[in-house]
DNA sequence: ACGCCAAGTGGCAGTCTGTGCCACTTTGGC
DNA sequence: GCCAAAGTGGCACAGACTGCCACTTGGCGT
């Protein structure tokens, strides 16, 4: 975890969140690539070199807001949980930042693969993580499906949720989990 | 189709063809991010100016490999395929250049981010060719979900079928077919 | 055979992302 | 208070990509 004692610490962390919310701001008000890290840097009082120093690229300004997220899904299938209610429990308490991330996410084709390919990576972890030590081919196989399927109902479900105003997201997904879960004719 | 008629298009054909191997070799050399556009045109004999006339951007050299087997795709399910048919029919005839192109995006993120991407817009085209005129709304996430879940089995299905030498292709992407249409355990 | 038009190309200047390097300030431990 | 370490800024630079303009060349009518 992150310690919180030093005053150095602290002003980290002030300055990684308004690094994000400037990014936030001015990718919603002028569109992604038209904002420029110069701006984002300018707004968050600090040099575009530094911006780089918190963050790889200027896509990872927007990762970042869902890393503890993710985090904490990883937490809770450590203490036991399934998949699907790691997820759901995570979506809970909706951040309105979720939200206007993903809009952004929606909207930009360049943040939509960043976004992807993360989620790749956080796949990865999860077979890992659900993987008894001792596995046979098939069993990875299957885990490696069910977690990469699992995403794309997330996927699917966020989509529909994003365009349902007003709807409630953790439904969304659990409606799409149902739908994967009592099998699809994949022939139809 | 294109026409073939003129010595114009065919010198196109054939520059476009030059950007595509120059850069797949040189990818292969040397690594994605170490391989410049500089050298790729020069390979090709050609100025790097015009290298962006004919790709977008550096990683649309490999997306333009494939673009091919998704309208092939797209043809089958017009001719009254299912999707799952429609896949396979495009898997048998193993192009090599498949396989070369799979083995960069397996290794390098920010090809596998491009290809996501790809993926989705694939997606989107093919909700809507499998989408019934008039569908209420559980049809249209029903085709939605099994859309991206099929994606995401053939993604499971071309990592297992890169890290098995020798193995067939279209035998992982049926394996994989098979486990979705049956229905996974979600909460497992 | 000639010449015109449009398509294709190259070069150049310029923007933006991202990185290495070095000097400078600040913080936390002693 | 002093010193190493951490954090920051500025600079120079490479590489991706774009707009613009001048030039060549293939297609085509006459």
């Amino acid at each position: 975890m992150t310690k919180l004692c030093g005053l150095r610490e602290r002003k980290k962390q002030q300055t990684r969140a308004a690094l994000v919310d400037a990014a936030l701001a001015l990718f919603e008000a002028k569109g992604f690539e038209a904002a420029t890290v110069e701006e984002i840097a300018a707004t968050a009082e600090v040099s575009p070199r530094t911006f780089f120093r918190y963050f790889a690229a200027k896509e990872a300004v927007l990762l970042a807001v869902h890393d503890g997220e993710f985090d904490r899904v990883v937490a809770a299938i450590e203490q036991g949980a399934t998949l699907a209610e790691a997820i759901l429990g995570t979506l809970g308490d909706d951040h309105e930042q979720f939200r206007r991330v993903q809009e952004l996410v929606a909207h930009t084709p360049a943040l939509l693969a960043t976004f992807l390919e993360r989620s790749v990576e956080q796949e990865r972890r999860l077979v890992d993580l659900l993987l008894p030590a001792a596995a046979d081919e098939r069993q990875v196989l299957r885990t490696r499906l069910l977690v990469a399927a699992t995403y794309a109902a997330l996927r699917v479900a966020i989509e529909s949720w994003l365009t349902t105003p007003g709807s409630d997201c953790a439904q969304h997904v659990r409606d799409a989990l149902a739908m994967l879960e009592q099998g699809l004719v994949v022939t139809g």
